[in-house]
DNA sequence: ACCTTTAAGACCAGTTTAGTCTTTTTATAA
DNA sequence: TTATAAAAAGACTAAACTGGTCTTAAAGGT
């Protein structure tokens, strides 16, 4: 249960790496892969998503590639696995009221926010930077 | 991320039921099945998965039905969550040595075993008692 | 015998996962 | 201005998982 999916995994590798990097440098979608092991066409859709939120800069042609699009000690792990993954939801009824008829009586239902909000705040509390630390 | 499946979902509410009713008392599967709105060919699966680890008790034939196989008292939610959905482990690299090369030096590995220790001590800290109490 | 009830297992449509492949766009360099 | 380099976008796919259904068998009661 509860499992993170192989793109999860691999944004957290790809992203933790590119702030492995030295300031200033460009890497490429080719030399990432190869260093996390996730193949390359993937880890492409991947930094797409990361790049659309401004988690990360990119650029096309000669010298192109990719490079963090803030400081590593600014973005948290929680914000790199929801970009690929969707918001943190341990059950179906945390998303709105109306999602289930039975929350008003509900005793499972604060269950799931604990579990919801004790996730978010571990998540939250690591930030790229740290998990960059050799 | 992490959600819970249906049959996670059904598996609770057919066991809170359960779990309300009067000591003694032997349920069918059809009551319910209606009373927790659940499809009750799926709900039978999901209780068959619980009397194969005693935790609840079936007999068949006229008069039988299911009843719990222990006080609700002595059934955390944990057991009844992973009794349908598998462990809870919130990353492949935590079911044991040799599941990720990785492991040894990896920053992250250890932020999923804090998620894991957490999300289980939650839900084991809570019975079915509780939940089944109006 | 006959009826009731769960057990077991085959089956299935739809969705998600974990990718691949091709084409397009943007940027640099000769 | 042409060639080259790189990411962006989107179509496509096989395999697995989800959320069930259906049929047959087994066990128990009358
Ligand atoms: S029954 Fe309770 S836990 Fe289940 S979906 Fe509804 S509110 Fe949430
Ligand atoms: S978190 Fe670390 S140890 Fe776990 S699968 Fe990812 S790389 Fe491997």
């Amino acid at each position: 249960m509860m499992e993170l999916t192989r793109k999860g995994e691999y944004a957290i590798r790809g992203i933790v790496y590119l702030a492995q990097q030295p300031a200033g440098k460009v890497s490429l979608i080719s030399e990432i892969a190869q260093a996390t092991e996730v193949p390359q066409t993937f880890l492409a859709k991947i930094f797409q998503s990361f790049a659309k939120l401004g988690l990360i800069n990119s650029s096309r042609g000669t010298g192109g590639g990719f490079i963090l699009g803030r400081p590593a000690s600014s973005i948290t792990l929680r914000q790199v696995v929801e970009a690929v993954e969707g918001p943190i939801m341990p059950n179906r009824c945390l998303l709105g009221t109306g999602s289930c008829e039975r929350d008003g009586h509900c005793r499972v239902h604060p269950v799931w926010k604990t579990v919801q909000s004790h996730v978010v705040g571990i998540l939250d509390g690591v930030t790229i930077e740290e998990l960059a630390s050799k």
